[in-house]
DNA sequence: AAAAAAGTGATAATTATTACTCTTTTTTGA
DNA sequence: TCAAAAAAGAGTAATAATTATCACTTTTTT
């Protein structure tokens, strides 16, 4: 995997935010200083990094594709009003990740995705309609 | 919601499978007795369904919408090879039921989604390469 | 039976993502 | 160092799943 400009800035811009955000988020995000790079190369960069195992491709019920530069175990809640993804804070849910490998492993499963659901605070305060999921 | 045949074939089709299918799934299966029935009509009674809670929309970290026709409490382990999603069943897990919704209060959160991984036992027999996720 | 409401089929539009072609940048090794 | 090879980028076309539109038919209500 080469050197470019281009994936320092994807990396670098994904790692400054904690909204996991989409490939598009990051596009227009960098726009302004870059104001040449194409959503392809957005998109190609966040693959490869998250195939070299740099960030980290979500896995949520969501057809929108997020990214999180934070490699550290942890869950993630979606809003189910805006669609806006945050983290939750891990503490006092080691046993809960304990019981997910065991019924993964009791059932000849690998691994396990969870997300949890709910409004969040901008949305439970202006209470106008944003995009519906 | 008014009662029409491709309504009944659609909720039929879908209760009478264990696979978890999509919307394009049920089109292709009701199209030999119903060739004049359109991938639309499939789409807008899924989604009718589900939102009258007579079925369940899946929330998978697949970019395809996948629907339930058992609506009883239960997980789904989904082949990362081939796609397939298949039931857990649930027997010794009420344990892990709790924790999660403990959990998911804890956080301010209503709900949450699982999903298990792994590989199934068609792709593990035949190492033919599949559609990959 | 007439009017209103809901549903259908066919097709167009949308949206996120991937593929492709050609140009530019980076790496490699004589 | 510097040319050839490899990888990456920009711009744009293509794909695939889903949603929207609309003229017409079916179902329900009155």
């Amino acid at each position: 995997m080469n050197r470019s400009m281009q994936r320092d800035a994807v990396l670098n811009e994904l790692r400054s935010l904690r909204t996991h955000p989409t490939a598009e988020d990051i596009y227009n995000r960098l726009r302004p200083r870059m104001p040449k790079i194409s959503i392809g190369t957005v998109y190609r960069n966040l693959e490869q990094l998250s195939a070299a195992g740099i960030i980290r491709k979500l896995e949520l019920s969501d057809r929108l594709r997020r990214f999180d530069g934070d490699l550290s175990p942890h869950f993630h809640r979606r809003c189910c009003s805006c669609g806006a993804v945050s983290d939750i804070p891990s503490e006092r849910l080691d046993a809960l990740f304990g019981e997910l490998a065991a019924a993964a492993a009791r059932n000849g499963c690998s691994g396990y995705n969870v997300e949890f659901t709910g409004v969040c605070g901008d949305c439970r305060n202006n209470k106008k309609t944003q995009n519906e999921e």
